[in-house]
DNA sequence: GAATAGACCCCTTTTACGTCA
DNA sequence: CGTGACGTAAAAGGGGTCTAT
């Protein structure tokens, strides 16, 4: 078991494995907080059960896969305010995308490639143990015969004739090495893929295959979308991950604000009152990082000082931690727990 | 062990499409 | 209704890494 502490994009799993595709993850610097509570396995997990024959590829793909998301199972607590937590811990805050939201009038076979013989009564690869689709299976051809608007009467048309050309079109410029036209993707492919991203943001070749005959799309097409995806989960959560640092740099500077403020009154209480507890000078000394005042005095009145030279809050609130328990070597052992929102507090360590 | 090919991914850019004023 | 600006998604291209040969 192990605990991470991230800095860095949150949709990504730890790096619990010691893949060399996570070294190559670290490269992505997104700021982030998240901490993760994972368990690291060993052993198969059911995805890989039953699947003996594969490839090289695929089994690379698989163990990538597997440090990806297996891996990325972990609790992991996103410190991200305003995040809802998703089922699969991916990042992305947003459940639904509406970006696309008028492309399913147009009818589902925008892009279809004319399925192949084999694809077309090829059923085992969506069935496969393997197979990322196998959970929410949806009978695409049913759309093969056109949508329910106008539009979608329209399309279906293009679908029928058009469309079929358009496919066969594109895969003949495609193999000429010509542009290709570029196409939307239906809303029920879009909503597809999105469950599918879901469940796997990565995909093996056996799932990129699946998903693509299930689609009627080129696995190529899968993979770029999938692509496409992960960018945009990444913006998003660097999105996020902006208004969160925003925000903590506005309690920092208000809690800068409100210690300058508090030191200000202590050298105003000193100079007025330069015999005030009767501390000795040198007793006095100020964390350099966070300029709270405390002391390294070993009587008892040297604690006392200590409690009362620090904020009115930190004496109020754990007044027993000052006196039942005076930190003598660390004098700058907070009493109360404070907001640190990039790291722990640089004081932590030792006062635990 | 070095070189190479193939596959995959990420990042950036380009391009096509849809919407709106 | 036509048009240009703008946003978005699909796709291409380049570079890096890893694995198998």
């Amino acid at each position: 078991m192990e605990l991470g502490l991230s800095l860095g994009d949150t949709s990504r799993p730890f790096g619990y494995g010691s893949s060399s595709n996570e070294k190559n993850r670290s490269k992505n610097k997104a700021l982030g907080f998240c901490m993760a509570l994972g368990v690291s396995f060993n052993g198969r997990d059911e995805e890989e059960e039953g699947d003996d024959e594969k490839s090289s590829d695929e089994q690379r793909a698989d163990n990538d896969s597997r440090t990806r998301v297996s891996s990325a199972d972990p609790i992991q607590l996103s410190l991200l305010p305003l995040v809802p937590v998703t089922r699969n811990q991916t990042g992305f805050p947003w459940s639904s995308e509406n970006g696309n939201s008028d492309a399913g009038s147009r009818g589902f076979d925008v892009n279809r490639v004319p399925p192949s013989a084999e694809e077309l009564d090829d059923g085992a690869a969506i069935s496969s143990p393997n197979s990322t689709v196998s959970s929410f299976q949806i009978d695409f051809s049913m759309y093969r015969n056109g949508g329910s608007s106008k539009r979608d009467a329209e399309m279906a048309g293009l679908n029928e004739g058009d469309n079929e050309r358009t496919s066969s079109r594109a895969s003949d410029e495609e193999e000429n090495g010509l542009a290709r036209k570029k196409l939307r993707l239906s809303k029920e492919q879009s909503a597809f893929l999105e469950e599918s991203f879901k469940e796997h943001n990565t995909l093996n070749p056996k799932q990129k295959v699946a998903l693509a005959k299930q689609l009627n799309l080129r696995p190529r097409q899968v993979e770029v979308w999938f692509q496409n995806r992960r960018a945009r989960t990444k913006l998003k959560q660097t999105e996020v991950d902006c208004e969160y640092l925003k925000r903590c740099c506005e309690t920092l500077t208000e809690e800068n604000r409100r210690l300058q403020k508090e030191l200000q009154e202590l050298r105003a209480l000193k100079t007025s009152n330069p015999y005030y507890m009767q501390l000795p000078a040198t007793t006095l000394t100020m964390c350099p990082s966070c300029e709270r005042v405390a002391t390294t005095t070993n009587n008892n009145s040297g604690s006392a000082a200590a409690a009362a030279t620090t904020t009115p809050t930190t004496t109020t609130t754990a007044p027993t931690t000052t006196t039942t328990n005076p930190q003598k070597s660390n004098p700058f052992s907070h009493t109360k727990p404070r907001f640190y929102p990039f790291s722990q507090p640089h004081h932590a360590s030792a006062a635990s």
